[in-house]
DNA sequence: TTGAAAGCGCTAACAT
DNA sequence: ATGTTAGCGCTTTCAA
């Protein structure tokens, strides 16, 4: 059987199209439609069970009501709180969220922005991933409108809410030092994105300010594609001789969760012979016996913002808006006493 | 500026919709259009960077080639390996997937299907949840496909993919058995649905056929809402006199997870002191002192056929398929030996 | 207060 | 080999 359509409504009511419209709508006192025929629209679209037909809709409002939201990785807790604040701020705006994931490849992102461009998407929350700046120059002449989320591209003038990442790696880092560490070593990701070298400079900068000198060594990079190995390699050189590190902070919580395993197995006690200081936080650290001391984003507010933000976009294209947040540091056990 | 559309390309190129619509939709072999013609109108399309648009073109064939895909909750690891899954092989078949999280609440769970609908989906991928059974009937009704995942209804006839968690269970607690302990806790959920139950009677068939009984307190449930208190108290419970339990096993990851945390604090040894096995894994798991003894779904088998049994549904609605995949036990130390 | 009708962009049957 | 046209279900302007 046919999904019943407005017409149908109209033929068995006796009144024409437009007026059973304006009552699925509730225009009827704008319109002012009469009251027993509204009522009757509305007993007889309840009778048949009537559906408006979004894609109709869409294609005579050319607003399909509809955003896109294409984050880095699913794999994140990050990614959760965020695609949670974005899909209930939607939700409250009576948006639809398409959800997709790029798995940081900035092929399989354009594919995905592509498509959800092809879906007729009134806007788009864009994680932006390596080498995705000409795809985002590209969308900024475009019409449509979007926004970024947690990556910030300083060449690029757009709409985006991310963290301070420099504040908050540099007050992790003058936390490790107010726990008595001098010999502090960093780990991050080879990468080329600016929040994570915002970390870094973070880093470098705290440790400046309290007189400490980073040596040769202490700042690794380690490869994506090959982080667990790369990462036990990095902590051995860290905690051995020469360097001789007593602490060690860590960029990502994907690094974190990689070290304390390597720990575990090499039997080093944290806090007591190594610091360990967080970049996000995770689930998995709960089961590690020493709560880690780590710093934590305000993932709902950055995905409320985000959809705000794209809320205001998608009702007149103004300026670009920016938004940086702080994080808070969450202190645990890890890094020992102040 | 308009986008461009079907006609501007007709009329750029001097012949007709039609023509351009069968060059666009690559069937010009089959339409017989002219070969210098058909050069010309992709020429210009690409020109005018012609993108179909979408909308339109599921209004008039009703087909949208979106699919919804309703989980319970984006914070189980279980979920996101499904979700890649099915991704993956939607795109394969060029489909779009819809996603959304009932947050194991039939509430939500209802309006989501409900806005899916509206959006026009061709079809859905559903992981039920409470108390859920009527909706799932009154979709049977409707005409649109679906296919259940995860979770069974074995009073409602529908496509399903699922795990035979009688069986998963029933291995699990066999290999518990095994390593030499007979007195062994189940730690379950409160919960109604027939896949936990399942668990439970696999755990319950597993410990008779052994010759073992279930003493009185050694099967617990806990109460979603308050679970971190409540695995606790059920914890403390087994492994106290007089239950003297010298083993748990854990229904699902993160009662786990909880429970592990628990032993932690309590400075209980695993597998030592006791002895625990964990239906579903966790990343988590892997920073806790002991290995983690479990048992493994088919993540990607189960997405990739969840997505092919929907396929199949929506191009012709035969009777219902059913599959019911076995699990993997991971075998870690949590146990000790065999 | 209500109705008629154009048209959103596309497909496909039919005509030429 | 190519063009014409109806119509998918809806909104909205204009007329009555």
């Amino acid at each position: 059987m046919r999904k019943t359509s407005l017409k149908d409504i109209a033929q068995e009511a006796g009144v024409s199209t437009a007026l059973v419209s304006y009552v699925i709508n509730n225009k009827e006192k704008e319109k002012r439609v009469g009251k027993e025929i509204a009522d009757k629209i509305r007993k007889i679209a309840k009778k048949l069970n009537y559906r408006p037909n979004q894609i109709a809709k869409s294609l005579k409002t050319s607003k399909t009501h509809t955003i896109g939201l294409v984050v880095a990785s699913l794999d994140y807790r990050f990614t959760n709180g965020i695609v949670s604040a974005v899909e209930a701020e939607a939700r409250k705006n009576h948006y639809t969220v398409l959800l997709g994931s790029s798995d940081e490849d900035a092929q399989k992102f354009s594919e995905l922005i592509n498509a959800l461009i092809h879906r007729q998407v009134d806007g788009l929350i864009l994680f932006p991933v390596e080498n995705s700046d000409n795809l985002i120059k590209y969308l900024k002449k475009h019409e449509l409108p979007f926004v970024l989320i947690d990556r910030f591209i300083p060449e690029i003038k757009t709409n985006i809410i991310a963290l301070n990442n420099f504040k908050a790696a540099y007050s992790s880092t003058t936390h490790i030092i107010k726990t008595g560490h001098k010999r502090i070593g960093f780990i991050n990701l080879k990468n080329s994105m600016f929040h994570l070298k915002e970390r870094t400079r973070g880093y470098r900068q705290a440790m400046k300010d309290n007189k400490l000198t980073v040596n040769a060594g202490w700042y690794k990079e380690v490869n994506e594609k090959n982080l667990k190995e790369d990462v036990c390699l990095a902590i051995k050189k860290l905690i051995e001789p020469p360097l001789n590190c007593d602490a060690v902070f860590f960029a990502t919580e994907y690094l974190t969760i990689n070290g304390l395993k390597f720990l575990n197995s090499l039997n080093i006690k944290v806090p007591e012979q190594l610091a360990v200081m967080s970049f996000d936080e995770s689930e998995a650290f709960e089961l590690f016996y020493c709560p880690i001391t780590h710093s934590r984003q305000p993932l709902e507010e950055m995905g409320r913002s985000a959809m705000q933000m794209l809320i205001g976009a998608m009702n007149d294209k103004k300026a670009a808006k920016q938004i940086f947040l702080e994080s808070e540091i969450i202190i645990r056990k890890s890094c020992g006493e102040t």
